[in-house]
RNA sequence: GCGCCUGUAGCUCAGCUGGAUAGAGCAACUGCCUUCUAAGCAGUAGGCCACAGGUUCGAAUCCUGUCAGGCGCGCCA
């Protein structure tokens, strides 16, 4: 649909001799009465053409060679051209969806452009939360609708395994494991103190005993602390797993940066560029030279590197590996530091434009419409497990993705548990449940559903129906709109409209009827209905179940 | 104090990078199950797009200011 107009526009505007040719936006009307696509183009040429928009319009629409698909071209208002297809164009796009015809499910707007899209990447100091798991799903989503739009994806996970937080948590298993074994131990005071430390902790007693009682941290702390990581980082493989997103290509590992060297080679090299300078003891990075408002700390005055210095590497590592998108998907609480990952990317000579961090606002997590704190400290934050046991992971990640991420959202334990009509994505599921089971009951009268291919489609006349098939064609206009702005939320409201199209078209008509013509014509309708529906469900990360 | 995000129906939020008469879900009222799943459908009602200016053919959308809420401003991680 998209791809037809834009054809016949660029051809009309070539024909006219406008050039350089102008970027054709295409939008897809909110009322049936302005067509079912339109352009801006006449208006937007209207200034450097010096001409009435109406005028340009006029000429452009005389311009286009080919209007056999078109039912009609009207200019309207203040000089947008609508489009109107024939419904044999429409009717002929349907078998193009049920074979899956990817040039009209899918723009390829990547160009196979190589993207790394970071994100997650919480402390292997304890299981998943729910604020992580909104950032999951963003970043799950934003992947498969880059990968699906031409875009070749690498989805990244890094680890911040070298700082005093892995010691810190080997210190509060070590602190639980001594308690355990009747052995007087401080806990620490800035330790973690989550259920699943008792866990770690009887985990370690039924795995080494005694070995480690009454041992000092000093003897035995590496041992212990790198063994609870490990356990933390194979309980966060098991979440995503849980979780139903896809895993991650590359998990980075703070500390082998460190082993590697690159941490020193990174900074050494901002040396040499002359971005590092000394003072006060410390080494410092002359980030203001770029967009920070402060120069950053990377070696403090005990000789300590910061967190920012791993930081630098890793993010220099991430430029070495030749991306031409690199996107971090960060908590909004993070967004302080986007100028000074910047200026990293400028300090070593790269357009940080090819740098994009999306924020995932805070979930607010509320119970009896009460909200519910949460303190990783104090240990009584929700885990993602806890949260797809209780609501589901469908249910979950639907809903992270019906805002955008940078807005807040109330998460109601109370509401989204309730199975009831407030859950959107029972709404959508079920709209590929109906279908099934219509394929299903037709199945049981005998008529086979695949052959619905051949049907002759000249049996679809309502309006309803011409309104299902432009709303599937609108489907790659919408995914493209979603990977252009890395905005997934955009599906998701896509999703609830197709369906809601449907459930109504399904409660007026009968698809399975005494005429085998339209039956079979309408089956084909369903069929490609289900093509879009479960293609936009998997690329949010969300099942479609066959039956509800 | 400075910076970032947000402000749209009673509530939760969309609004397609500046387009045509501002949308959805929930909540509230009215109807619809001997017929492919009622987790559904049809309808009613609900708005000074926080406020004030500006930019232009055209603004909920872009700019400036004000107000309100959230978050961030360490030789912490």
């Amino acid at each position: 649909m998209k791809k037809d107009t834009v054809h016949a526009i660029r051809t009309a505007l070539e024909s006219l001799g406008i050039s350089p040719c102008p970027p054709v936006d295409i939008e897809i009307p909110k009322g049936e009465s302005h067509g079912d696509i339109a352009t801006t183009v006449a208006m937007g040429l209207a200034r450097s053409l010096k001409k009435a928009p109406r005028k340009i319009a006029e000429e452009l629409v005389g311009a286009i060679p080919d209007r056999s698909i078109f039912e009609s071209i009207e200019i309207a208002g203040p000089g947008f051209i609508n489009f109107s297809f024939t419904k044999d164009y429409l009717r002929a796009m349907v078998k193009r969806l049920i074979l899956r015809d990817r040039s009209i499910l899918r723009e390829e707007i990547g160009q196979g452009r190589k993207v790394l899209v970071e994100y997650v990447s919480a402390n292997p100091t304890g299981p998943l939360h729910i604020g992580h798991a909104r950032g999951a799903a963003v970043g799950n989503a934003l992947c498969s609708i880059l990968e699906e739009s031409g875009y070749a994806v690498e989805r990244e996970y890094y680890i911040n395994d070298a700082g005093r937080q892995v010691k810190m948590l080997g210190m509060s298993v070590y602190a639980k494991y001594q308690q355990m074994l009747g052995v007087e131990c401080e806990f620490p005071e800035d330790g973690y103190r989550g259920d699943y430390i008792d866990d770690e902790a009887k985990a370690l007693i039924s795995g080494a005993g005694e070995k480690y009682k009454g041992r000092s941290f000093d003897e035995c702390g590496d041992e212990i602390s790198s063994w609870s990581y490990r356990r933390m980082l194979a309980l966060i493989g098991k979440d995503i797993v849980l979780f139903g997103i896809r895993d991650f290509d590359h998990w980075i590992s703070e500390k082998e940066l460190y082993d590697r060297g690159e941490v020193g080679q990174a900074l050494s090299a901002l040396r040499d560029l002359g971005h590092i300078y000394d003072k006060d003891g410390a080494v410092w990075f002359r980030s203001t030279a770029f967009t920070d408002d402060k120069d950053r700390v990377v070696i403090k005055s005990d000789g300590a590197f910061t967190y920012f210095a791993s930081d630098i590497a890793y993010h220099k590592d991430k430029l070495d590996r030749g991306y031409d998108i690199i996107v971090d998907v960060w908590g909004a609480d993070h967004h302080g530091y986007i100028p000074r990952i910047e200026s990293v990317m400028q300090a070593f000579g790269y357009d940080s434009s090819k740098f994009r961090v999306i924020l995932v606002q805070m979930v607010n997590l509320l119970k009896h419409g009460e909200p519910f704190q949460m303190s990783k400290r104090a240990g009584n934050f929700v885990t993602l497990s806890d949260v797809v046991e209780l609501v589901g992971a469908d249910t979950t990640k639907f809903i992270f993705l019906t805002r955008k991420a940078d807005s807040h959202l109330d998460f109601d334990l109370d509401v989204v548990t309730a199975q009831s009509s407030e859950n959107p994505v029972f709404y959508v599921q079920y709209a590929n449940a109906r279908i099934n089971s219509i394929l299903e009951n037709a199945r049981t009268k005998g008529i086979d559903p695949g052959a619905a291919v051949d049907a002759d489609l000249s049996a679809l006349e309502l309006a309803e129906e011409f309104s299902l098939i432009k709303k599937l064609l609108a489907y790659p206009v919408v995914l493209e709109g979603a990977a252009r702005a890395f905005e997934p939320h955009r599906v998701t409201y896509y999703l609830q409209e197709l369906a809601g199209i449907f459930h109504s078209y399904y409660h007026h008509h009968k698809v399975i009827t005494d005429d085998p013509r339209l039956t079979k014509a309408r089956l084909a309708l369903c069929l490609a209905i289900r093509v879009v529906l479960s293609d936009a469900l998997t690329l949010l990360g969300v099942t479609a179940p066959e039956k509800m």
